[in-house]
DNA sequence: TAAGGTACTTGGCCATACATAGTACTTTTC
DNA sequence: GAAAAGTACTATGTATGGCCAAGTACCTTA
């Protein structure tokens, strides 16, 4: 096995654009991630963003206003979510989310994506051990 | 409770912009881990873009050259990968990576990552037996 | 020398998370 | 009753990353 010093191809090796921290390979893990969570804390019962923004604190996977509406209007659009205006007795009144069949389905769907998921990266992390 | 029937507030439903598949999604779902799954390959070991196209594979984790490469580039720009050229039998010369340093603590802060998230998804997935 | 295979590169497209600013309605406070 | 504070939701722009598809370079085989 010889090995080359020099390229064998040309490289343009100059520019690092590469801003490779820790913290973006978090969010970059969290996506879709959080997608299948909210479906999950739907399924259990009507809810309205703030009782997620709860939960999802509370089990420490921190999300923000501005990446929870969003994400809930895209589900609705896509129809996997419809919701119900109910008043408050503090405040604007709140869209209660409910999943629809579809929905359900497609949680369905991920809760198997997910599983595969855990389990090839187990099986990638511990080759490392044998 | 009383319940609207109607929108208190002025609502442009008309445009459904969202192509929400499963497909979609579960790419959305393999961002990232992806990252970690490739750092854990090399970490034990030198290995080639191919090595590690095959072990994805047989760990159900389907990733494709076009995903890869740019990948391993991405890397290799932010200092956690370095590699070697390596003469083929069959073929021209291959890259042969290892992590740097950088990489190692790279990849002991994803693994953290990695536990933590699926620890806060269990969380919140076991939530709905409760 | 031509054909086919292997290894790696590049450019463009799309979807998503987040920051930030803004709107609408409520209750509280003076 | 009007201003201030608070709650719930909306809208826009930016950056990152996966994927597709096409392309380049090198090697072996015929």
């Amino acid at each position: 096995m010889a090995i080359h010093s020099t390229f064998p191809y040309i490289v343009i090796d100059s520019l690092k654009i590469g801003c490779m921290n820790l913290e973006n390979t978090q969010v970059q893990m969290r996506k879709g991630i959080l997608e299948f969570c909210i479906l999950h804390i739907i399924s259990r019962g009507e809810v309205y963003a703030s009782d997620m923004l709860e939960e999802l604190t509370a089990a420490k996977m921190i999300v923000v206003e501005g990446t929870l509406y969003p994400l809930l209007t895209r589900l609705k659009n896509a129809g996997l979510l419809e919701y119900k205006w109910v008043e408050s007795k503090s405040g604007p009144p709140r869209k209660y989310y409910t999943l629809t069949s579809q929905g359900k389905k497609f949680l369905d769907g991920l809760s198997d994506t997910w599983k595969d998921l855990v389990l090839s990266t187990q099986k990638i992390t511990n080759n490392s051990i044998a």
